[in-house]
DNA sequence: CGGGATCCTTTTTGATACTG
DNA sequence: CAGTATCAAAAAGGATCCCG
């Protein structure tokens, strides 16, 4: 081995793709929450904002959607009296509830970062003048 | 058990603390692929940005310093004649190459929205006069 | 009840330019 | 090389009003 120029031959793949795809999906504030209140079976809107009692109305939807458009929850409309909706997740969203566990898990062992960006660093010295 | 109110007795658990840390650390557009290229072993600030290319040079360093923060990966500095920094992924960043594999083979069979956001942004029509 | 449409604020990212 | 400082743009989220 004469000079390695860089110790790490290259990266193994470029997961843009896949990656992008699925954190896109993810990336979000609220989908794992929202992914991890499916879980326990189907359950209707206004159930989940009794579960997530911070986010508002358009983002659920807008969560919502883009779970269905990329078939990770199925959305059931049933005619009761009041309509009722009922949000599901489909077999492909279920294979993202071992994401969830394993970002669950390291989670807890994460350092949670006392002050999310202290910044006092180098503030510039007003002109006086 | 008299008139079930609810068909899902109760969401298991909050999630929210160990969940929103580890999103807080994944949920950016960069940080799961900057994970991915360390999986390998450790990298040069400019080694990443030429495997990501279209990063910028704040959000790298802003990234690092987040992932650094919560001991997800260390900082060498290393006094070579042009200085040189190493970053690696510790131990417990390790944990997190679990997280990003299923992240990564789930988003492969996602559907991939044709149209992301498509919004030609509200360009606002500058007026005539 | 379950949203769609707007408008507004906060957070993230990007583009440069500059420094040790 | 390895960043930092600043500003501008974009995206995500929130608030409110309205509709079927």
């Amino acid at each position: 081995m004469a000079l390695r120029v860089r110790k790490n031959p290259a990266p193994p793949e470029p997961p843009d793709c896949p990656l992008g795809t699925c954190m896109k999906l993810l990336g979000g504030v609220w989908t794992p929450n929202l992914i991890w209140y499916l879980r326990a079976g189907p359950r209707r809107f206004s159930e989940l904002r009794v579960d997530l009692p911070k986010i508002s109305a358009k983002v659920l939807t807008s969560r919502l959607r883009d779970l269905e458009e990329r078939g990770v929850v199925s959305r059931t409309v049933r005619p009761t009296s009041p309509p009722s909706v009922e949000y599901a997740l489909t077999p492909l969203g279920g294979e993202l509830l071992p994401v969830i566990d394993a970002i669950v898990s390291v989670g807890g062992r994460l350092k949670a970062l006392a002050q999310p960006r202290r910044r006092p660093s180098k503030r510039r010295v007003p002109p006086a003048n």
